[in-house]
DNA sequence: GTGAAAGCGCTAACAC
DNA sequence: GTGTTAGCGCTTTCAC
């Protein structure tokens, strides 16, 4: 800046406000001034802006992986929102590990971000304090079964779960099956099934089987479990599946097998992805708003409001799809 | 930092020393120094060390849409590179709109990245002049049909439509249909339908249908167009896509019309994303290598490495994947 | 309408 | 083993 400023023949003062345009500046000085940026290539550096204002344009998002289409849908709202107002996200993944997410934070908010955004609403001891001891607003997304460190925009998975096993029963099955992945990390997934396995014992449903796999859920993890499930003994008469990529092998197995569903089987999911919609059976599922907890977290970190006034829990609800495999 | 150090009765200096472990300090200083953190919360400020410095650990990725796994497993592949060695990713999407790429560039150097990723080789003059004078390392991805700015990791675009085209033509279908999305803006995929054509061409097959829709592409679109494809009065005998998630669509769509693959109609894809191996028929497509795309690319950033000896073209090439489609 | 000075938080280099 | 100094690039404040 200050060889622009030399190049010029102004003050570095004078660049500054040029390349801002804020401030007085005469029409010849400022086309001198551009004229000197544009010859010597200047690129204005943000850190020191930052570091002098003590602000950055920065919002920073955690989010547990990048290989569902969940959460780059949500990650698509964020930076959706964020762009028209000249905010960035800076982001990390935390493949569903709590000390990663840890770490994760903490170099985050070394970046002095306007805002953070987490998934869910477990975090390590270390994390919360991190963020309290930042100062920084937070907004956690995706679940609201807990206690937000500030506001949770989200949807109840226990909810979602029960009323997925509630739908289920209406229907007259009582002999389930459940598919998931991701071991016990993923939470969410872990409260879903609760909600489901409680509605149904309550009606005198039984879960003969449980599949949970380690690794990340695909629709090819999903048809294999789904091959494993329904070859077993004692064969369930519905299939719980801890979201849609999962469900979705389920139905490619079924359509492969000529397994016909519902009566055969019944299969039902979890989020209501877009690509459901091409497929040759409907699938039974909840659909989440994805998109919205992207917009409205990020909404709520550029907003200004008083803090205090704020409700903590935001439930941006779920909704059931009954689809053509149950 | 400078409370830290008054609550811990030492200079500025020796909180910093402690706080990165560098330098000599005793036992005793270092324990009231990380007490006295602790205490008032100390959040490091990066701003200042990269100020500093004159360098940050961020590495500056631009992608055209989190909207299709591709990308995401391109940030997969680069987010895992980076997190090991104490870098972090800043990224922004473009929509495929290079308006949008020029912006998101400038503000993405203005952080002073010790690095950027862009995607594809077609960039604005003003997005070229910013990162030369910004004198930041480069890395271009996807494509190689084409001059880099300064190295590109990728493939040949157009030499994958051209395999394909082949491929269905040794198989003996000549009256073929296209089908894409995005409009023109999707570079790539438009070098890969030349590559096609132009093959189809040569051989004295044709192009009977061209079926491009503006929006972003998606199984259900895929499924629309094949529809909307198969119906016309002049039907093709196959139909290239440009890419899986269309195709895809076009599978559903022929299983819920009792339309047989190859027989009816014949369809190949692009990218070889794993979802396909769920499907209940394999998809003829062409694999390409994305996590090592992101890799490759975040790898090259971080390395040491004589800038002048690099080739500034790394192909990575493709897979031709037979499938039962074609 | 323009400039000079000061300081944001941190650390390399050099005392002691 | 610890402290002092200076400066990274920018902008707020105040002077002219």
């Amino acid at each position: 800046m200050d060889d622009v400023a030399i190049e010029a023949g102004v003050s570095q003062m004078t660049v500054s406000r040029v390349m801002r345009g804020t401030g007085q500046t005469s029409e010849q000085v400022r086309h001198r001034v551009e004229q000197a940026a544009r010859k010597l290539g200047y690129v204005p550096n943000r850190l020191a802006t930052s570091l002098r204002d003590e602000t950055t344009p920065l919002i920073a998002v955690v989010l547990p992986t990048l290989g569902n289409r969940v959460f780059s849908e949500v990650l698509d709202g964020i930076t959706a929102t964020l762009s028209g107002r000249g905010l960035q996200p800076v982001f990390g993944v935390t493949e569903y590990s709590e000390a990663t997410e840890e770490e994760l934070v903490r170099d985050l908010l070394s970046w002095r971000p306007q805002g953070i955004i987490l998934p869910g609403l477990e975090h390590s001891d270390a994390t919360r304090i991190a963020i309290r001891a930042a100062g920084v607003r937070v907004v956690e997304v995706m679940d609201i079964d807990g206690d937000p460190i500030s506001i949770a925009f989200g949807l109840s998975q226990y909810a979602a779960g029960q009323a997925t096993a509630r739908y289920m029963l209406t229907k007259g099955y009582r002999r389930f099956g459940y598919i998931g992945s991701q071991g016990a990390r993923d939470l969410r997934a872990v409260k879903r099934f609760n909600g489901f396995r409680d509605a149904v014992r309550d009606s005198g449903g039984q879960i003969l089987v449980e599949h949970v796999s380690d690794g990340p859920s695909s629709m090819i993890e999903g048809r294999r479990a789904t091959a494993t499930v329904l070859s077993a003994p004692d064969r369930p008469e519905a299939i719980y599946y801890s979201n849609d990529d999962l469900a979705a092998g389920g139905i490619m197995h079924c359509l492969s097998h000529g397994v016909t569903m519902p009566t055969d089987v019944a299969l039902a999911g979890f989020n209501g992805l877009p690509f459901l919609e091409a497929l040759p059976i409907q699938l039974t599922t909840v659909e989440t708003p994805r998109l919205e907890m992207g917009i409205r977290a990020a909404q709520h970190l550029i907003d200004d409001h008083d803090t205090s006034e704020v409700p903590r829990v935001i439930d941006l609800g779920f909704h059931l799809i009954p689809g053509q495999t149950s």
